[in-house]
DNA sequence: TTACTAAAGGATAATAATTATTAATTAAAA
DNA sequence: TTTTAATTAATAATTATTATCCTTTAGTAA
């Protein structure tokens, strides 16, 4: 039994096969779309249908073991919840990073300067990666 | 002849009536989704077609003209392009709101650590504004 | 274990979102 | 003006996402 089972029974889902597979996937590739997600879990479950990617990714991300990372001019991929952190995309190969960036100082200021209660922050930095820089 | 004529010219664009209701519209409501665009733009023009709402808010993204703002949970609105800023979205009222955040010196940071070539930032604070925390 | 039940899966229909096609119209240049 | 390529409206086609429905299964409890 390995860690998602209890995660996804903790938020009172079912861990099925499909979706131990899906975290699996996602975990390993760090962020994901709907449609690679798509191909890479037919490879074990051959007979898996779209509405089950969509249905689970969509029950996962309400129930917060996922979240959705909106790109600009992507599609939108998927990451296991973690702590707040920010993304880097490469608009060349496509590649999304982690980062993590203090934000703490802006959103105070901001706070205070617009009277605005900030609960979430969302960052994209878009540009070329380090390998994309050097062809 | 108002000045959204001379810009669509610029970028090679026809100045239909089309496009300019559009754009006075956008500029007009800040931030607004295609959907409040289509309705908007039908109190005009009674009979434009929902196609020439998407034809025509893809080529003036294209053409720079416009930007798309992704936002979490949200459908993306869309903006005139001006001087680079960011937003703070209330999840109560949906309310969009411009922001100027000092990236300057985060992007400096992060673009000597991670050797990555920073060209675009998008930042979307979430939280609730102020008159939503009072109610 | 086995039996039970609510949840989940697969297939596919339905809906929503976006894009492509086509014939008529029009902005803008000659 | 006249001409022409771009644009529009209408609508078909495509893509993306969600709902339905019947079958299967995970998880619970005897």
């Amino acid at each position: 039994m390995n860690n998602y089972t209890n995660v996804l029974r903790e938020h009172n889902l079912k861990a099925t096969p499909q979706r131990l597979a899906l975290l699996e996937i996602i975990c390993l590739n760090g962020h994901i779309n709907i449609d690679k997600l798509y191909e890479d879990t037919k490879l074990k479950f051959s007979s898996i249908s779209l509405a089950t990617i969509y249905k689970n990714i969509s029950a996962m991300t309400k129930a917060a073991i996922l979240f959705e990372v909106k790109l600009p001019n992507e599609k939108s991929v998927y990451e296991i919840v973690k702590d707040s952190h920010s993304h880097l995309l490469c608009k060349e190969c496509g590649e999304v990073e982690d980062i993590y960036i203090d934000t703490n100082k802006m959103i105070d200021d901001i706070s205070s300067s617009h009277t605005f209660k900030i609960e979430q922050s969302d960052i994209v930095l878009t540009g070329s990666c380090k390998s994309c820089q050097t062809i």
